[in-house]
DNA sequence: TTAATAAGTGAGCAAGTGTTCACATACAGA
DNA sequence: TCTGTATGTGAACACTTGCTCACTTATTAA
């Protein structure tokens, strides 16, 4: 108790890390992400059946992905090709399921 | 499109993902995680000053946390210690931040 | 037993969130 | 141009969430 606290990562850092947990803490956006790192790229069709959510609420979800920087997509045509923008993004999940899965 | 399309991971265990992140994707859980890897083991009231949010908030906080086995803690007097339930939860915290400062 | 300290609980409420509905935009083929 | 397909947008709304307030429990010391 009179040892010194430590309190190394700044507010700003944390603030930062829970914005990214709280993207990744939603079922429907979790399924697009594991769906995207599955199939490398999807196109929003695809999705909307991979993940059993209606078309629009798939589209307002994958646009705050792409806003947060987690997936980004490649039109052609007019369909667009979305994929995940990082494989860190990967890793996290993987390793989360791992922990999860050894409790 | 017409190739097929993987979906490798239950619903189920995306779902336990997606509320393991969800439970960290909130400033003052992620700050009294961050405070408990950085300083091993903290009684509630050390907690309250670390991360600057009221008592009772920190309570509700900690019992969430509690029962989503993140942390877990050691009884001595009236006090109670608190300490991360599994070495994971760093592992994974700490290579969020790595993905996040390359950003 | 009384008072003080450490921590937790439950109701209430303001703020935030995810979905649906109706509509809009963009592109391709006839 | 007109039609169909692929995707996106904004408002509305029910549901969730995190905080505060008042109160409670547990432990220790006087």
């Amino acid at each position: 108790m009179n040892k010194v606290l430590k309190n190394d990562h700044t507010e700003e850092t944390l603030f930062e890390v829970a914005e990214f947990f709280k993207v990744l803490g939603d079922p429907t956006r979790i399924k697009i992400v594991s769906a995207l790192f599955e199939n490398g790229e999807l196109c929003v069709n695809d999705i909307v059946n991979l993940v059993d959510v209606s078309r629009t609420a798939v589209s307002h979800q994958l646009r705050i992905l792409k806003d947060k920087r987690i997936i980004s997509y490649r039109k052609e045509g007019q369909m667009k090709f979305y994929h995940l923008d990082d494989a860190h993004v990967e890793v996290i999940v993987l390793l989360t399921i791992t922990h999860l899965s050894h409790h």
